[in-house]
DNA sequence: TTCTCATTTAAGAATCTTTTTCAAAATGCT
DNA sequence: AGCATTTTGAAAAAGATTCTTAAATGAGAA
């Protein structure tokens, strides 16, 4: 997973320097696919390797990956911010399917909304660049 | 728009009371149709008529609206949470349509996400009970 | 490599939004 | 009207995020 050179020409393209603080969060959000970590869990487990970190720092290194669409925020009306690795980089396909049973989180990861998007595009004169996405219900399990 | 003893009858329903309060804060929502107020907004508007209210107050019955459904909560990424009155009530199709270069919202009511839905419910194997959808983009000024 | 300087950092203070606490007041039922 | 319960305002508390400052560090230049 060392992929320190292409990270720091992305950071350096804005104008940011490659620090060990930010590679070790965006190691972790890494490391955890399907997770969706917030801020606190971020420093916590940023932590082990790299004892010194300040919380504010994680912050400031969330919004920087988070505006260099490398993570994605999240956000499940809990009072806190969630992240997770954005796979699809420059798609914008991410949706979320939420159980409100046992709080399990599912990614909806075709792009249905496709059809829909060119359908509002048309109707409203907008360019959709992007767009979030939650479906809130009910599991098997829960049901 | 003096619907006292409908609303009277909702509360009842969950146990709660209405108070001058209550009745103020969802007359400022009902009175602003469109505009995606912040709690803090509103409790400014609330003042007018209601000069002694507490802002926990505002916090407080804005809670309880959203949960009776009455009131829409609507984040917006902007670090404070926005509510406007629920046209929809028991349906819920409700999707905002977000420009980036002015910031204004369109809200997108067809309910288009329906197919969409019927698929995930296949696929998953979930009931969706809700959903809360938005679309970034630009109109046809900011392009 | 070493130097230089703008950027970044840690730590804590500060800020902002939201929730809680608590005694007093108001509500709605009888 | 009387009363149990809920609600309220004010202030304190909590929780998340941002700001401040001096010191440390990264990256390009020498």
């Amino acid at each position: 997973m060392d992929n320190s050179n292409e990270l720091k020409g992305l950071l350096k393209e804005k104008g940011y320097k490659l620090t060990p603080q930010r590679r070790a969060v965006l190691n972790i959000i890494m490391e955890n696919p399907g997770k969706h970590l917030t801020t606190e869990e971020i420093y916590d487990l940023v932590k082990v390797q790299c004892p010194d970190i300040g919380l504010a720092t994680v912050y400031r290194t969330l919004q920087i990956l988070n505006e260099m669409d490398l993570i994605l925020k999240i956000n499940l009306d809990d009072g806190c911010s969630r992240y997770e690795y954005n796979i699809h980089q420059d798609d914008h396909e991410h949706h979320h399917l939420i159980c409100s049973g046992c709080g399990k989180i599912l990614e909806v990861n075709d792009d249905l909304l496709d059809s829909i998007e060119r359908q509002i595009e048309k109707d409203f004169d907008f360019v959709i660049t992007d767009h979030k996405v939650k479906f809130f219900g009910l599991c098997s399990k829960c049901r």
